[in-house]
DNA sequence: GATTGTGATATTGTCGACAATAGATCATTA
DNA sequence: TAATGATCTATTGTCGACAATATCACAATC
């Protein structure tokens, strides 16, 4: 329990941790939406100085999670639940054409990778924890294998918050619901990633769509909760 | 006509400037594919300290213009003619999404805007060096009309560069050629405003796709024109 | 009373210097 | 000679200090 492996091997920047601090800071709600975030303030809270809070700020601004205006500041953005779903309905839209290339693209390692990912995932001694980082790793794969590396990009960019978000929500909420993190699947991944990799194009998007929408409805259940229980 | 724009005096900031002119020298070839950026000779070459640089190279590795790597520094990275289709694809893709909510949410203020800028670009006495900045304009005002942030953010980051590329190419180009500048558009204007404010979805989304695409056309031969004489 | 000008103050933009790291150089050894 | 390891250098990551700017309070003017 105790014994937690998150630490990855490769050495983290002072930037990068204080990126992951202000956006799980966000996310978990103790920093609120409008919230000034002013730099001396910051840099002296988290002890860094304000050339990597700088770079932080301005990582958090391209992700759409901070607003920065010159010589005025940064404030945390207004992420309404409307556009939480603009966001998702974006992600569908993508991760469809990257589905789509993937296809033509496919190789039989790629399969044999899917396969073992989707297995991990399947796999009931599975670490609850660790789902969400298998089904990012999944998306991820399927992504590099669409080869285009602009559609990666915008995916990326686009995920990575929602998927932190459900990641930071997912620990910090009540014990009670704890049980169905495991369950979160809806679409079982065998299915999707056959789909993929001999099914028909359009299976393959209904699968990965629906996919997509199942992981969803829990985690805005779990946001809406969360905010209820905010105010 | 009378519609004047106060706010585009803005004054820039250092970082602003440097990155304008780093991604200048990429488009123009002076900094070539794979070209090491060196935060000190940059520096020095642009008589700038080494964090404004930085806060440049950090955007222009988010526009995926350059490659930043710990400790190892920034690379411009590899643009070749194939991945600047992906992009215009992906830009396809997303401005489609733009129009189909634009229509959604048409108001008769945007309508008028909308026209206003169409009879800029289609006015023959426009001057032709204006031209791509009215059609830059039109493009956004069309993704601010959709109401959908994400979907700004997403296709400014798009757009961008492939706006930049293709505007300092054209300057960069024999003069010969300067002519053609002023009929770039394809698809004119107004039937594009009409069919949007007026016309059915698919109408409005065929046109849309048809002028970005006239428009890529003259640029991506201008692309293979200057990389030919380049070599 | 509302508006405009002026100054104080807090905050961001910019800079130069130091610490940490990667890559190259070169000596050492089997 | 080829492989190995220590050292050296160049470059990036990080820091604290100064300059430029916005915001607020308050006085002056109409």
């Amino acid at each position: 329990m105790g014994t937690s492996t998150f630490g990855k091997l490769k050495q983290e920047s002072t930037s990068d941790r204080i990126y992951a601090a202000i956006r799980e800071a966000i996310f978990s709600g103790r920093l609120k939406t409008g919230q000034r975030l002013t730099e001396i303030q910051m840099a002296k809270e988290f002890e860094v100085s304000r050339a990597s809070l700088r770079e932080a700020l301005q990582r958090l601004s391209h992700e759409g999670l901070v607003e920065l205006n010159s010589y005025k500041g940064a404030r945390v953005i207004e992420l309404t639940p409307e556009q939480l779903d603009e966001m998702l309905a974006l992600r569908l839209l993508l991760e469809a054409e990257a589905v789509r290339q993937a296809k033509r693209r496919l190789t039989q390692t790629d399969r044999d990778v899917l396969y073992a990912i989707a297995r991990k995932l399947h796999n009931p001694g599975v670490n609850p924890r660790a789902y969400p980082t298998f089904d990012f790793e999944l998306h991820q794969t399927i992504w590099e294998i669409s080869g285009n590396r602009t559609l990666q990009r915008h995916l990326s960019l686009l995920v990575s918050p929602l998927f932190a978000m459900g990641t930071i929500l997912r620990y910090s909420e009540s014990s009670r619901d704890r049980s169905d993190s495991t369950r979160d699947a809806g679409v079982d991944h065998i299915s999707l990633v056959e789909a993929i990799c001999d099914g028909t194009e359009e299976r393959a998007i209904e699968l990965m769509q629906r996919h997509i929408l199942d992981n969803w409805k829990v985690t805005r259940s779990r946001i809406e909760s969360f905010m209820k229980q905010d105010s």
